[in-house]
DNA sequence: GCCGGCCTACCTAACGCTCGTTAGGTTGAA
DNA sequence: TTCAACCTAACGAGCGTTAGGTAGGCCGGC
């Protein structure tokens, strides 16, 4: 099923483009860089995309696929939705983890007026998948009324990616774990 | 007091700079695009400083000065300390009412490794600043003890740097304020 | 069973553009 | 006469991108 054309030499091309957007951006992601990193010459890279522009879009595609796959697990492993809730930071520490980087979407929402638009509906289709299972889970959790869901999962979306951001900026994965304690404390998230 | 060399077209230069960077960060600051919004060339920008990192330095830091002064200016202004920090996030506000730009040290700190150490330097002195501001004014509020008033005032800067980009890469101030009003529901601010 | 054609996956070389930066003027005010 | 504040012109490096080539695997037809 799909299309199964070259998979390994584009997938390690989507897998090394994620991790330089990561601590780079879109306008940092240099093709020569990510060409070497992959060990083919940029020219190359043209044969699996057609630009730059739908490059960026397959990586961003794929993060957020990749990242409603991962919330789909934590969803079926973890029995109580408010423990769900509690780990969800846990999905962007593991960007820091990965050498201080961010989610990449949030570097691109930085970006964003400089970004292709096909590049731009994929960043906010992220945004969206984390919204919309954060709502589901606290309603699930009880946490809030489904009238106000959204609203909250919006808030802790939000404060989440500003505590990656915070960390990074300090290179402080130790900030992270203490800036989501805070917001446990202070009411945002469950205890 | 300071070096008063020309002031008023350096001024202009850090004026328009700072707004550039603030939608395309400092990868995105170009010295000609920035010359002619000045109405000069880009040569010319060389007469007032060495280089684009110097430059860029001297935006960060006439940045967390103008916010820093800006906070003092909340302080004497508002006689309640929880007024204070329920005008907080007010400051971040302008930013997105200015053509939907975020907190030029926002865009930077996810442009970090990318950075040139002494704009580095300014950059964490804004986060230094917006949190001892906070700090003091949560102590003052009785909201926190002087001990925990640190990682609190962390965890509202960061919240509120989040809200910030995601309101952004919707172009939606309102989202700002929803985001914000959860934020004061759920006990992080005070209502 | 082997041969020509075709396709995938890469390559070298270069184009045109933009960038930060520099050398070396010009101009008007003090 | 000096100097701050600008200018024109260009350099060299880097960028995304393209033209055109090559090596190896696969496949149907003779």
């Amino acid at each position: 099923m799909d299309s199964q054309t070259g998979t390994s030499s584009r997938d390690k091309i989507l897998d090394v483009a994620t991790k330089i957007a990561q601590a780079h951006g879109y306008g940092g992601l240099n093709l020569r860089t990510l060409a070497e990193e992959v060990g083919i010459k940029a020219a190359s890279l043209y044969h699996h995309f057609p630009s730059k522009a739908d490059l960026a879009a397959a990586v961003a595609k794929r993060y957020w696929e990749d990242a409603a796959a991962g919330l789909e697990v934590l969803s079926s492993r973890t029995q109580d939705p408010a423990d769900r809730l509690r780990r969800f930071p846990g999905t962007f520490r593991k960007s820091l983890e990965n050498d201080n980087r961010i989610c990449l979407c949030s570097f691109m929402t930085a970006e964003f007026d400089d970004l292709p638009d096909p590049v731009k509906k994929e960043v906010e289709t992220f945004t969206d998948v984390n919204v919309a299972w954060l709502s589901k889970t606290l309603v699930a959790a009880g946490i809030v009324s489904t009238k106000d869901a959204k609203k909250r999962a919006h808030a802790i979306f939000a404060a989440v990616a500003g505590a990656q951001l915070m960390a990074r900026g300090r290179s402080d994965i130790k900030l992270f774990d203490a800036l989501i304690k805070n917001y446990q404390a202070a009411g945002l998230l469950p205890l």
